[in-house]
Order: C-alpha cells, then sequence, then structure tokens
RNA sequence: GGGCCUGUAGCUCAGUCAGGUAGAGCGUCGGACUUUUAAUCCGAUGGUCGCGGGUUCGAACCCCGUCGGGCCCGCCA
C-alpha cells in the first residue's frame, strides 16, 4: 500500500473529519525542502479523500517566531530585530535593507516576503492550503486558553518537558515569552503572573507587563505547536526526523496537548532532502533550490512525482543534473504504461503486485490537479533537450516530432515541457554530458578506436563535404556521398563522424548540428584529425 | 550518553508492518529496424538480501547480537 493510503487508514480509525497540518516559519528563502513537507501534507488529504474523509489541507505560516540572526542576505540594520517576530518587521529590500516604506504603507513584513514566492510555486504545483498566520491567531486571541492553562500551572508544564525531553529547564523559565519594551522576545525575565497579565523587565533595565491574551508575546516553541493542535483542530501532521527524536518536540507535544485537553494528530516524520554532492539545503548557506528555480527546470508533475515515489522516511538527494534527466525520463515511462491493464494479470506475484500499485497510487499523485492524470508525452526527457539544444524555433522542434513521434499537435503539456527545458539548457545546472559540443580540436582517443582502413574514410569525408552545400540536406548528401567514394557502409561513415566531430562512439543526427557550426572551422578540424593519424603511422 | 533512519543486482530503489520460489527501472551485452533526432523494439546478463546467532516445516522479513553509513536530541522549525 502507498504510504499515503496508509496514513489514510491511520485516519479512517480516528474520525470522519480531518485537519491535516503544516508549518514553516518565513526566515529566509523557502526551499525544495519544504515543498516536501507541504506535499507530503497535500498528498495525505487527497488520500484520505480516496478513503472517503472530509480532509482540508492547512499552513500554517509561523510568523509569530523570532528573527533568530542577520543572515548572509540580510543587512547589518536587521541586527537591530534579532528576536523580533518576522511577521512584525519589514521585509529586506534587493539590497538586503529593511524596507521601511513598504512595511508602513502596506504593512508588507519580513514573513510576507519569503511567503509570496512559496505560495506562488505552491500554486503551480497544485497545493492550495488555507494559511494560518501564526502571528495574527496570537493577537487575536486563539491561543488564550492553551496560555492560560500554562501559565497558572507552570510546573506541570515543566515537569512535562524535563520529563520527556530529558532536559533541564533554566530557574527563570516560564510558558510565556513576553515581547519587550522594544518588541523582542530575547533576553526577557518574567518576573510575576496575574491572569491575564505576565510580568517581566528586559535587558534594557525596563519592566513591563505582557497581556497573554492579546499576543503580547508567544507561547515556546514546544508549548506553541501543541496549542496550535487544539483550537485548529489539527488531525494529522507530517513534520521533519528532527521533530520527530525521542524526547524531541513532538514527544513532548504529544502530553502537552493532552495536558491542553485534546489528542495530539496523528504524526508522519519525513526525511530532509539535500543537494546532490553538497548537503543539506540551508537557507543561510545559500545552497538552495527554491521552489520556483526547481519549477524553472522542472514540470510539477514530476516534481510531485519525486515526493510521492519516494517514501517520507527516505532521504531525497535532489540533483539538478543527470539525476533529474532519469527522474524525468522515468516519470515518463510509467506514465506510458497502462497500469491497470498490468495489475490485472492474476499471475503477478505479491511483490510486483505491490510495486505496480504503489507506483500507479505515486502517478496519480503526481498530477498538479486531483482526479487527473497527467498523459505520457513519449518524448523522453533526453529526446527532448536534443531537440531544443538543436532547433532554437519551438515550430522546429514540432516539425520534427511530427516525422520522429507522430505527434502533430504538441500538447499543452509538452510545449510547456518545452519552456522549461530551454530554461534549463540555459541554467547552470543542465549536466555537461548531456549538453551537445562539437570538438574544437581532435579526440585523439577517440581517433585511436577507428580500424585502420577507416583512415581513407576521412579524407573522402573532407573532400565530399568541400564539395557539397553547408545546409542540412548538403551535409546529409556530403555524407552518403562519403560512403560511395569510400566503399564503406554509412554505420562506418558515421561512426568517423562521431570520432572526429564529437571524440564519441556514438551521438545526436549530426547534419543539423554541423548545418549550425562554422564551415571552415569544421573542414579544419577533419583535416587536422588527419594528421594527427599520420603523425601516429609514420615513424618518428 | 539517549534515540531515529539506513545497509537487497554495477547504480537508484521496491519488497520487511500481515514469514511462503529474490523484484522493478536504469546500466551492460546481444539482436532487429538494414542506418542514426544519445531514438525505438525485442532478448539476455546480473544478488550467499552487511555479518553472526536464534525462533520456524520455511526468514530479506520476526527476535538477540554485531559492523558500516546518515541523522536528531540548544527558545530549533
Amino acid at each position: 500500500m502507498h504510504w499515503s493510503d496508509v496514513m489514510a487508514q491511520r485516519l479512517v480509525e480516528r474520525g470522519q473529519n480531518h485537519i491535516v497540518a503544516t508549518g514553516i516559519t518565513p526566515s529566509g528563502e523557502f526551499h525544495i525542502g519544504h515543498l516536501r513537507e507541504i506535499l507530503t501534507g497535500d498528498m495525505i488529504v487527497r488520500a484520505a479523500r480516496k478513503a472517503g474523509l472530509d480532509a482540508e489541507l492547512v499552513f500554517v505560516v509561523d510568523n509569530a517566531d523570532p528573527l533568530r540572526k542577520v543572515y548572509p542576505f540580510l543587512s547589518e540594520e536587521y541586527q537591530a530585530f534579532i528576536g523580533h517576530q518576522l511577521g512584525s518587521i519589514p521585509a529586506p529590500d534587493a539590497n538586503g535593507h529593511p524596507d521601511w516604506n513598504r512595511f508602513e504603507t502596506e504593512g508588507w513584513s519580513y514573513g510576507d516576503h519569503f511567503l509570496a514566492p512559496f505560495l506562488e510555486a505552491l500554486a503551480q504545483i497544485g497545493v492550495q492550503p488555507k494559511l494560518l498566520p501564526n502571528l495574527a491567531a496570537y493577537q487575536s486571541g486563539k491561543f488564550a486558553p492553551a496560555s492560560k492553562r500554562a501559565c497558572d500551572d507552570p510546573g506541570a508544564i515543566r515537569e512535562i518537558i524535563e520529563r520527556v525531553s530529558g532536559r533541564e529547564l533554566p530557574e527563570d523559565w516560564f510558558p510565556w515569552q513576553p515581547l519587550d519594551s522594544k518588541g523582542s522576545l530575547d533576553g526577557v525575565i518574567v518576573t510575576g503572573y496575574e491572569y491575564p497579565m505576565v510580568h517581566w523587565h528586559d535587558s534594557h533595565g525596563v519592566e513591563g507587563v505582557s497581556d497573554i491574551t492579546k499576543g503580547e508575546g508567544k507561547l515556546p516553541w514546544r508549548l506553541d505547536w501543541p496549542a496550535k493542535w487544539g483550537f485548529n483542530g489539527i488531525t494529522c501532521e507530517p513534520f521533519g526526523k528532527d521533530h520527530g527524536a525521542a524526547g524531541g518536540s513532538y514527544d513532548t507535544g504529544k502530553e502537552i496537548a493532552r495536558f491542553f485537553g485534546h489528542e495530539p494528530p496523528a504524526p508522519l516524520t519525513y526525511e530532509w532532502i539535500s543537494l546532490r554532492g553538497q548537503g543539506a539545503m540551508s537557507s543561510s548557506t545559500g545552497n538552495t533550490i527554491g521552489p520556483i528555480e526547481a519549477l524553472e527546470l522542472v514540470p510539477p508533475e514530476i516534481l510531485r512525482f519525486l515526493i510521492a515515489n519516494s517514501k517520507p522516511n527516505k532521504a531525497i538527494e535532489f540533483d539538478t543534473g543527470m539525476g533529474l534527466v532519469n527522474l524525468a525520463d522515468d516519470f515518463e515511462r510509467w506514465s506510458s504504461r497502462d497500469l491497470q491493464e498490468e495489475l490485472s494479470d492474476s499471475s503477478l506475484s505479491r511483490r510486483q503486485r505491490v510495486q505496480l500499485e504503489d507506483t500507479a497510487t505515486a502517478l496519480a499523485l503526481a498530477s498538479p490537479t486531483p482526479g487527473h492524470v497527467v498523459s505520457a508525452t513519449s518524448v523522453s526527457f533526453r529526446h527532448l533537450a536534443l531537440l531544443a539544444q538543436i532547433k532554437t524555433e519551438d515550430e522546429d522542434v514540432w516539425t520534427s516530432l511530427a516525422t520522429s513521434h507522430d505527434i502533430h499537435e504538441p500538447t499543452v503539456e509538452l510545449q510547456d515541457r518545452l519552456r522549461r527545458m530551454r530554461s534549463w539548457i540555459a541554467s547552470p545546472h543542465f549536466p555537461e554530458e548531456m549538453r551537445i559540443s562539437v570538438r574544437q580540436t581532435p579526440s585523439e582517443e577517440a581517433l585511436a578506436g577507428l580500424e585502420a582502413e577507416l583512415h581513407q574514410v576521412i579524407s573522402c569525408l573532407h573532400e565530399a563535404l568541400s564539395e557539397h552545400p553547408w545546409t542540412n540536406d548538403g551535409i546529409t548528401s556530403a555524407f552518403k556521398a562519403t560512403a560511395e567514394s569510400s566503399s564503406t557502409g554509412m554505420r562506418q561513415v558515421y561512426r568517423v563522424c562521431y570520432a572526429v566531430f564529437m571524440g564519441e562512439e556514438r551521438g545526436p543526427r549530426l547534419a543539423p548540428i554541423l548545418a549550425n557550426c562554422d564551415r571552415t572551422e569544421m573542414l579544419e578540424l577533419i583535416l587536422d584529425c588527419s594528421n594527427v593519424i599520420e603523425r601516429r603511422h609514420s615513424p618518428a
């Protein structure tokens, strides 16, 4: 059974109505790691609906969390905002300076700034969660009952956290973090409490009170999370493996939730996504692929397929090079198969059946539009990459596909894919081994691989190419002429050509590529190759 | 120190929860189309399931141990 269905079954046992939550702190650029969080949630919701449940996806925007440090993309001015809530400080402008103007005129905050492009990516990828901004939840008093419960009995909370996490809390710990005289959550000492006021003094020597029903502060994370579960009615939540560790925030959250008077949600821990060869994704080091950037390269259904077809506890290495080609072709192959038909074969072993069933489910989940299965384009990523490099005009690509693949009207999907393919090729992520490159100088190695009787083909080739027009057809004719004049087969001619022009054994159709190259340079390359061979055969 | 994940074909992984002949895809090799848009199609190749014990009629799967890899346990989401 697919992981999403396993989760849905667990939800069936809990009840009919479900709210599946995801949550991210908008502290910096979002990356595809965050996409796993939200897509995991999205896929659980789809599976739950398939199982006949009422389910909704919500996205808690943790903009009540404080700015932790001045990230490399921020100017030093942000030093003053450390400890301030992300939803109540200005967004950085293009140079990393606080954009006061937008903040004051339209209330555009730091959190909004990073959230906006992520939401745009989500729309493209077919996820439309209900947004729950956390800061607003505090300000409107939604946290008040849980906050009161905690502040009324700090000892009970302290006991749970210390026992479950095995960590000792400081003497002056209190289950409410007040905002100080400047709006920071850091360095505030709680000196007293009588509902609804928490008394404090801050690092500037100022004393004050914080109303826990009005969002003049927030709950520490380990309480914040279970409190949200309660008033939002959350019944299921996927989260990163960090929360899932023994003694981690889910463990303490479970007990604290019951203390608040509600059941914790069904958990699903997922592994991180890392960038191939570069370790974990991290906003602060700039080692990220943003969701928007990823979608420039790869269609949404393939990104979804990656998540759907990987079990949540499997770490994903996101590879923007060859890995992406393989992933895309894998997707293409699977979607062109009729899995339902294959599943009707009763001789399948249990193993094979499971494999087909899970992939079929993953394919269904890969579609950005629920219920609609992305149709196979029947053109592989490799092939499209090739065409896109050879043909600069889209029309020429379609013409070519019409003859080779019998595709006369390119589908919207295919057009879309070509557009992304072009931007991928233009990006530094495009793998070198996919890039078509014609040699500048002879490849000694490739020429050495040619049998002696083929050497004369090279001079015939030079002659033929000199005499034919430098066009697609002309070059093709020249190849044929070469075969005749050297009395070898076309296959051998092509072998020679690939050795000469690309330094390879095989390659893509050469004529259109050569037609786009400089004739003089190519003819010189052939002569150079002859020289290399002669030198090798004449004793020094 | 505590805990989680992971080890299966050259590669990426299913299969472990419900024990019943070891599975896919890629790669590689061969063939076909009789010659080329790295194409497509067909066929073949390939694994003492990390290691050692135990339970069982039967173990990749359950139990115990062990080794290797990754990771989490700070007001951090």
